[in-house]
DNA sequence: AAGGTCATCGTAATCGTTTACAGAAAGGCG
DNA sequence: CGCCTTTCTGTAAACGATTACGATGACCTT
């Protein structure tokens, strides 16, 4: 755990100039001779270059930061697992900052972006807040948005269309007979649960159903918070016949009340979730859900940035990725091997 | 996305010297007047200090590396749930290896570690070679080691202890009246895998049970690979009545297999696996399974990483992590609220 | 042999900070 | 008023790399 020797330590070992050091280690033309001897002194001192002052002279860290809510969700999880290796493999790394949701903590990793330590970030807020949108165009590197901003927004942005997906969940619903279906969401002031919300109510006009407030309940998006509202939503309507979760955290906790309460899945009451996360397939029974694509969009961000990072001054570009719907045991009790 | 305002911008706007801006930013004594003028000139031109021309002269990042075989291992996942607030709590961000459980590629992440652009790293290897410790040994930065490495090894270690966790299971299975009880394991030369093999054999020989080539079958630590080997498991050893398998993964290959062959769990045949990843609880039946306590030696790393980066020298420390067996349907058939 | 070309090399500046050191200003005291 | 002590501030040297520029010497040409 000494001190590591710099390129000072092998050209005097090397008896030649620093720069011809560098020249060498960066394969730039050389003497023969001078390659050698630094390759050789390099090598009996274990030299290893020092980035940060590499990174200092060249202004690239080969960093890149991904920012997110809350580590412990799935389906961000699931970003970051797509996420790294399209890094890895054109030489950058990744530095995790999960925000807890918390507005000024994002907005602090965006300012944070000028402090240079890494050359590009992919965010994907709850909320989306003017500060935000501020802090975005005001950042010292590429940003890469996952998640609806609005119209005109100066960034790169991977979106999905959740009402679109909320309908294709709700179709499905409808098509298997339920009329009484329930909704339960996540708070109104995030994007997800405000574009969720709105789309059920649509969904439910376009299938010429009756929006009845009774049937609708918001948690959080967690799994505990989700069988609360599940609990509190069957105790309004006893008698509804299916259940749309804003997501699958959500869905597992009402798949537990459910059960506990003694009520068949999916006969009794069918229930749908969305993201689409391993644990749905898992999950008994399986759990319906409206894939919406975590896994092309953490992909589709890293591309988008790594595009940017090579590319620097171009539009903004919008990648939408759209929802599908996967059905499995929990609306149909059909098993799917 | 302009270059940025540094201290020397800030110097001359204030009309002092940058030793004096620096002074002011770092809250060393100054006279008022001064910190005021420098306070508002930087507040002006919204000046963020550069993290990597400050690491080269403090010699620190402020970042910790961890390094895993792979990132869609939700056993890792898990870890670097726990990590991550540990980490961010004490001001350092994390930045994530993933090295395909590739001996170089994980030699060169300790080497990396002379790049100085981490503080220190937590890595857990699916394989320990004599190259591992040589580089451990040599590595420029603190490491903590998740997983057993040889007696002796000066580097902090978190271990678990699997023989006892092996153990565990097969008593559970054993007390449930089970004799043929298979074993499901990924590839020897893993250090799990070594190490769960000979806990099998020698907790059949407590157990007074003799082993039986045929109802061992060697995969790999995934789904579908677990699934492959219990296919072929069965195929030879039609008779058996429980499955350990080395890992949930693997054991969530059993239950599907199982479930397609139309072998009732736990009637037919008991399942157990190990890790008590996320997934265990939510499956169908729900997975009994060793706990190996992934998310406090998470913890326990980053803690133990903390305080050597705190300490410096100090000896090197081993935290234990007792296994504990999560009992669930697909043993015992009977549902855990 | 003188002059020119070319490859190679070393000196020094630079990136943006921190900090040792010395100089300047200010205050206290006889 | 002069001297000493105490603040405070500016100059300059690091940190470890890259790189522009000019110096050096080898080699070729005439």
């Amino acid at each position: 755990m000494s001190d590591g020797p710099t390129i000072t330590t092998i050209a005097e070992r090397a008896g030649v100039s620093i720069a011809s050091v560098s020249r060498v280690l960066n394969g730039l033309p050389t003497r023969e001779n001078t390659v050698r001897r630094v390759l050789s002194a390099a090598e009996e001192l274990g030299y290893v270059p020092n980035s940060v002052a590499r990174s200092l002279k060249s202004r690239r860290t080969n960093q890149v930061a991904f920012a997110m809510a809350d580590i412990g969700n799935p389906v961000y999880l699931a970003m970051v697992r797509e996420i790294q290796p399209v890094l890895k493999a054109a030489g950058y790394r990744l530095v995790l900052h999960s925000t807890d949701a918390d507005v000024a903590d994002e907005i602090d990793v965006l300012r944070s972006l000028g402090e240079r330590y890494v050359d590009g970030l992919i965010m994907i807020p709850l909320r989306v807040s003017e500060a935000h949108l501020k802090a975005v165009e005001a950042a010292r590197a590429p940003v890469v948005i996952i998640g609806s901003v609005p119209e005109g927004t100066r960034v790169d942005n991977i979106r999905t269309d959740s009402r679109t997906g909320v309908r294709l969940a709700l179709d499905h619903l409808h098509s298997l007979g339920r009329r009484r279906i329930g909704f339960v969401n996540g708070p109104l002031d995030t994007v997800p649960g405000s574009a969720r919300s709105t789309a059920y109510a649509e969904a439910l006009t376009a299938l010429g159903l009756p929006y009845d407030e009774n049937l609708v309940e918001i948690g959080d998006f967690y799994r505990a918070e989700g069988a609360a509202a599940v609990s509190r939503l069957l105790a309004r309507a006893p008698d509804l016949d299916a259940i749309m979760c804003a997501n699958d955290l959500i869905a597992l906790g009402a798949l537990d009340v459910l059960r506990r309460t003694g009520r068949r899945v999916p006969e009794d009451v069918a229930v749908a979730g969305m993201d689409d996360i391993d644990m749905a397939a898992v999950a008994w029974p399986a759990l319906t859900s409206v894939s919406l694509g975590s896994a092309e969009r953490g992909r589709a961000a890293a591309e988008l940035l790594l595009d940017r990072l090579g590319n620097g001054e171009r539009e903004p570009r919008v990648v939408t990725v759209p929802p599908r719907l996967v059905v499995r045991a929990s609306t149909t009790g059909e098993e799917t091997p």
